[in-house]
DNA sequence: CAGGATCCCGACCGATACTG
DNA sequence: CAGTATCGGTCGGGATCCTG
């Protein structure tokens, strides 16, 4: 009698995949690895500054990406997942399959 | 070197479960079976009408759930998860567990 | 009973300009 | 290079009232 519970805990997985641009981001780190801030933008085209900072911020609070400064001139930042970020992998990539297939079943529709 | 479309198929997936009731609807329909439009509402105390008429509109426009109306008075109307809706339910116990740990997690870390 | 129709606010996100 | 700051538009979603 009480699924709210269990929503709840969707939704806090929810929360952490969604945002326009924070499964491309975690895709490209699990496929890519570490990578630089203006690497992963420049693969993304479309996302602007701001936002690929704040998502990252926002991965970064959960411990789903780690962010590393190097002192250096110019800056250097280096991102990549971390242990725990993997944990994801599992379910972006079966929504990954189930999104394939759900486009390809509505193409065949029409 | 592409790594887009497949983040846009994981994008189409999320766009089905996203939104603030979907999953919520969907675990309920998946873990009690056909329901009415107000024991549904009953039992997710906080949605409005107009919210869970719009997400069970959606999902049903995706094929996801089915809207069976008896043309009775007073008006019955009943939904069910549809077999390809069923289809989603890895995703979304995987997410709960998941989210489940997550959640735990951060508590630890307090 | 199962909704439709309105009003409205705040978050999300984009565009642009500036900086250590 | 890797950001921060600011402005503004869009839209998801809540509250409330109305109806066949």
């Amino acid at each position: 009698m009480r699924y709210e519970p269990d929503a709840c805990r969707v939704e806090d997985a929810l929360s952490i995949l969604v945002g326009k641009w924070k499964p491309v981001i975690l895709l490209h780190l699990l496929n890519n690895g570490t990578q630089r801030f203006n690497e992963l933008r420049r693969s993304m085209p479309g996302i602007t500054q701001k936002m690929l900072t704040k998502q990252l911020r926002e991965l970064e609070a959960e411990d789903i990406v780690e962010r590393v400064v190097y002192p250096e001139v110019p800056p250097k930042v280096e991102y990549s997942i971390t242990e725990y970020g993997k944990s994801l992998q599992p379910i972006l990539e079966a929504m990954h399959e189930w999104g394939t297939n759900h486009t390809r079943r509505k193409i065949e529709k029409n």
